[in-house]
DNA sequence: CCCATTCAGTTGCAATTTGCTACTTAATTG
DNA sequence: CAATTAAGTAGCAAATTGCAACTGAATGGG
């Protein structure tokens, strides 16, 4: 599991995975920051202009997503300003970037309107993400729970 | 596509679904109401117990949650109190659930660390999800990018 | 090499949002 | 029918966010 740096947070919910990832992220701009990392953003000006995101809360928002481990600074090619780029974790909310976004293209659009699209390497749409059992059952909110931590 | 219970929000990013599902369930609460109303949370006592948010912030929350269509007021068996439920639109914000709960059970505790768990209807838990293109390459953000609408 | 511009923030202050505690009015319970 | 619980609302303090201006390094062009 993660190394520790998120261990001096105070938690909402400290048993629920849920809880501690949207205290990690779940705020206004996180998310975005993040979305646009992995879709090659680099530099403080990369993220402004593309989030349109208030400078001093962009600065708090990288600096915070860097300590918790998300992001981290590595320097330009030219050796002397830094850069920021997803780390392991980090890259690894792609999974939660697609449902947003899936979520986004079902339900808070009109028919009509367009929105941007996630293609693969051939400009192939991805597909949907069903969530689903061992034995191909799709889960729901109706056939899981939440068991308590033992 | 979603009815146009949305059309009154001022977007952050109108063509980026992404960021219109943040707009939505991006804050502090939301998506721990969404979690508890998927775990079997209605009344107004459920959430504010389960989650322990303030009850004027949790009026709200269910307020803005109804009018953009993920809750519904339901009469109670009784007849007359109302409950909270989901509708479809707010059941399908489940992938986005457990995205974001695998994600902290890999990343947000130290190893040793207990905490709840997910599990379908025999008690066992659910895979992990890795979202896969058609032909089972397993997609990143590093094999994929965002393609502004048309 | 020097001037202008860009980059990556910081600072101060205003506006907005959140949280706490107490209060209210309608159900429910014993 | 009195006491308790449910579902909020109201008022105010604290925290967060946003805006605009400022600063001090890097580039970049002539």
């Amino acid at each position: 599991m993660g190394h520790d740096m998120t261990a001096n947070i105070a938690w909402t919910d400290p048993r629920c995975p849920v809880a501690r990832t949207v205290d990690l992220v779940g705020d206004r701009w996180s998310l975005l920051v993040i979305r646009d990392a992995m879709d090659r953003a680099r530099s403080f000006t990369d993220f402004q202009q593309r989030t349109g995101i208030a400078r001093n809360i962009l600065a708090d928002r990288l600096r915070k997503l860097t300590t918790y481990g998300l992001l981290e600074q590595v320097d330009a090619p030219s050796g002397k300003r830094k850069l920021y780029k997803l780390t392991d974790a980090g890259k690894d909310l792609f999974s939660v970037i697609v449902t947003l976004r899936q979520w986004g293209e079902r339900h808070a659009f009109v028919a009509g309107e367009d929105h941007s699209v996630l293609v693969d390497d051939n400009d192939a749409r991805i597909p949907e993400f069903v969530p689903m059992s061992f034995d191909g059952t799709p889960l729901t909110s109706d056939n899981t729970h939440v068991q308590p931590a033992e």
